[in-house]
Formats: C-alpha cells, sequence, structure tokens
DNA sequence: GCCAACGTTGGC
DNA sequence: GCCAACGTTGGC
C-alpha cells in the first residue's frame, strides 16, 4: 500500500464536501498535468491519501481512500486525462498546517514543501507517520 | 493583490 | 530543438 497526498482548493471541492459523500466515491477529476496523472495512475485500491487544502486553509485535512484505479477523466474530451475515485476515510483530529509542516525537520523533503504546484503527489511512510502524530492521531485509522 | 515557480505554446 | 511569451498555481 503507498500514500499519496491529493490537493484541492477548499472553494472548489472541499474536505467537508468530501466527507459527505463518504462512505461514497467520487472521481478525483480536473488534474491536467502529467506528473500528478501519473501518480494517479500507479495508485492501486486501498492506498491512502492525505487530502490538502490549498490557498486560505493550507492544511491537511482528513485521509482518503483510493477506491478505484485510474481511468479516463468524465470532465475531459482528452483521452490524455485520467483519474482515480477517492473516498473520504477520517477526519483529522486537528487539521496539520503548511507551516507546521515547514516546521518540522522531519518533513523537510516532503513534495508539498519541495514541488508546491504539484497537486497530486507521493508521501512516504515516514511522513505519513509523522503528520498523524502532529494530528493528534496516533494510530492509522482501520481500512 | 502580488509575485515566484513552473508548465505550455508557438515562432523560428 | 531552443527559447521567449504567456497562463496558472499557490504561498504570502
Amino acid at each position: 500500500m503507498q500514500y499519496w497526498l491529493f490537493k484541492s482548493e477548499p472553494d472548489v471541492w472541499s474536505w467537508q464536501q468530501q466527507l459527505a459523500k463518504a462512505p461514497e466515491c467520487e472521481e478525483w477529476s480536473g488534474v491536467r498535468n502529467y506528473q500528478a496523472r501519473n501518480n494517479m495512475r500507479a495508485m492501486r485500491p486501498g492506498d491512502r491519501g492525505f487530502f490538502y487544502h490549498s490557498n486560505r486553509d493550507r492544511a491537511i485535512m482528513g485521509i482518503v481512500e483510493v477506491c478505484n484505479p485510474a481511468h479516463p477523466d468524465s470532465t475531459s474530451d482528452d483521452p490524455r486525462w485520467e483519474c482515480v475515485d477517492v473516498r473520504a476515510v477520517a477526519a483529522l483530529p486537528r487539521p496539520v498546517t503548511l507551516a507546521e509542516i515547514k516546521a518540522d525537520p522531519r518533513l523537510s523533503e516532503m513534495a508539498l514543501v519541495r514541488m508546491s504546484r504539484l497537486s497530486v503527489q507521493p508521501v512516504r511512510p515516514g511522513e505519513w507517520a509523522v503528520i498523524l502524530e502532529l494530528a493528534g492521531m496516533p494510530r492509522d485509522p482501520a481500512p
């Protein structure tokens, strides 16, 4: 199982909306960047990801699970663009802000810090654990 | 609202 | 194939 991070502008698609949909799956549509798309192609059902709010919040809000492997993005006529489906699994007890992430030397290599514009990115297992700790969630929620 | 970083486009 | 121009993203 691999870990990921999905970025969203809260004004466009928020964690609250994702959570309200649970346990239903929702297309992670709209990605128009090759690197982000390739990351989604590498995902497998059961993989976990963080749901990050960009712009005003700039914080990791919750955990999602990949439901389906990459398939054509229904919001594009261009077959190059694919996406996975995800569902909300659990909110973090406390959101972890970008400022906290940047302040923690254990997270200095995170793609969120290094490649701030990449909207779908991998998370290392060690980074996943540190974020859960900062969120006050010592145990990974069971599938 | 500004601007840096970065991706894409198109002329040559 | 190079690079300037331009558009977008996202932090501040």
